[in-house]
DNA sequence: CTGAAAGCGCTTACAG
DNA sequence: CTGAAAGCGCTTACAG
């Protein structure tokens, strides 16, 4: 516990025989200091292995070169246990790290987290905020919008809520997936999507109707949490209400998973009998029995890109909202 | 950009009446406050939606109330793929909200960010820090270690350095995965190894040679990095090295799970031909085709434990190590 | 180019 | 129980 009282400016400046304030300069690179009093400064830090206390610097410059990656944890755990999460941090631990700031990581788990989560905001504790994985009655982005601090959204925000994001094409993804079942002879082809409060679950919903609409065949939904056990149990669902059926589009990949397994415990062929497609292609796609044949997510570079977002000022951003391109992946699912 | 200017301290105690260091103890709730004035003080708080600003305090308290999490990012990316990693992060910022606590996460990836690291902490940023998946060259512990901030580990830390951290039996769910396998009848059981330079690794291995001496088998070992890929790889090799192998002890799932697709590939049925044996039980564990049987791995209370070694004083201390114990999770394929 | 001084917004002995 | 004052460790106009 005994934490070593570390040197300060004062210090520095003391051994180095200059004000606090050239110590200052030096330590933050203003060039406005000779060359032999900067190589002494920095002989002074040097030695007494002086690094600045953040709080006093941020106290006064007003910014703490950190930033908050908001992420909400609904009840069903989506993100806990989704391959994706993982990728969106490290992916906006390592752009903010190459700019020099931190990564603060927040789960806005319970109502208790939200108000948390705005305090810690309004503390001044970051620079700005990234939101992943809101749901649509989510009160958070309208707060920390309203308090000025400058905030980015992984993936298309709730309605209501103006802000810049970074997003993938959803609706043009599920399209892609459900016209190729549908080039391949398909005839009926359910699909299980996601959480209807989730946009990216809307999107993928919308993706799947648009690329049935006028094919002569009919919609056949069941709703999953995004989770494997919910795919397999929708699966479970599906093949009661239609045994007929011979073409799932699953909302993303762990579903898709699950669904793979309630379909091989049903006696089901895949693809023989029934086509499967996820989307995300997630690692684990490549190693499902057969592989999954699924739509691309392009998931760092939209994290990247929400990153980009997030530090350019509003000013000199030439968009608002970026849209990423997915890709279908065939394997031997469908 | 206008961030809208906070009122501050000084704002309460003018509109209360009161002077700030009466403020400053209602905030802090010090007993030592008339109701009436304390109730003042409160509508002012209100009324004019006061929130500390944290740089202020923590310069004086010399506290942060956040921690961080440190989680060296290897070049095979072992963790960003892995759903544990999720989970620990998880868990930990959990814990650590119930404390009112934050969490800030640090990915060690480049000896740049290595550097970065301990500034950070110099810095006075964080009132301890947890380190995940070091390895055994990494400095970091031990840099750590010497600026007398709390220190904590997830998993036994590479030898040398000294510090309290939670595990789990990594020994004994080894022995006992192999010694079932050894129990159903297997007689040529390899091992997929983790990277040797990882503690989990090296333990699971030891667990596999302990039930492996004076059963008469000789050991067959190929060495994986803990990712799936690096699973199919080693089981590929294994194959070559002793066609007639007949089990596989795998030191994680994900590695398990890339096994039993080389073995479906090179068309071995599992668990007819080879029994296949994991280690964590990950979710997808329970997904794969034959579900997998593997060793518990208590993520969440292991997580737990390392939070709680964390914010109990070295003094009140009961121990510095928590070792959990494993358990065998017997599916199908072994 | 360098320094003296003010100030960022809090907390905490110390008096009263 | 409450307040005046000092101080935490920096940065930043302002002079010179």
């Amino acid at each position: 516990m005994s934490r070593t009282r570390r040197p300060t400016l004062e210090a520095v400046a003391a051994r180095a025989g200059v004000s606090r304030a050239t110590v200052s300069r030096v330590v933050n690179g203003l060039p406005t200091v000779t060359p032999e009093i900067r190589a002494q400064v920095m002989r002074a830090i040097e030695e007494l292995g002086y690094i600045p206390n953040s709080a006093a610097r941020s106290l006064v410059t007003k910014r703490t070169d950190s930033y908050a990656l908001v992420a909400s944890e609904p009840p069903s755990r989506v993100f806990s246990d989704d391959p994706l999460f993982s990728i969106v941090i490290r992916t906006v631990s390592v752009e903010l790290e190459a700019a020099d700031k931190q990564v603060v990581l927040m789960l806005a788990s319970s109502p208790r987290s939200h108000a948390r989560i705005e305090r810690y905001v309004a503390g001044g504790h970051v620079d700005g905020v990234m939101l992943i994985s809101m749901h649509a009655a989510d009160p958070l982005p309208a707060a920390i919008l309203r308090m000025g601090v400058p905030v980015v959204s992984y993936g298309r925000p709730a309605v209501n809520v103006e802000m810049p994001y970074a997003d993938n094409d959803n609706v043009g993804g599920a399209r892609r997936a459900v016209e190729h079942l549908l080039a391949t002879g398909r005839r009926r082809i359910a699909t299980i999507a996601g959480p209807p409060d989730m946009i990216a679950g809307q999107d993928r919903l919308t993706g799947y109707r648009e690329a049935l609409r006028g094919s002569g065949r009919r919609s056949i939904v069941a709703v999953g949490d995004f989770t494997r056990e919910s795919g397999a149990v929708a699966m479970r669902q599906l093949l009661e209400d239609d045994p007929q059926l011979d073409a799932v589009f699953a909302a993303n990949d762990l579903m898709a998973i699950g669904a793979l397994q309630a379909l091989r415990r049903a006696g089901r062929r895949v693809p023989d009998d029934v086509a499967v497609v996820g989307f995300d292609d997630i690692e684990a796609a490549k190693f499902t029995d057969p592989p999954l044949t699924t739509v691309r997510h392009p998931v760092v570079d939209q994290a990247t890109a929400m990153v980009r977002l997030l530090l350019t000022p509003p000013s000199e951003r030439t968009t608002d909202r970026v849209i990423l391109p997915t890709e279908l992946i065939v394997r031997d699912s469908a």
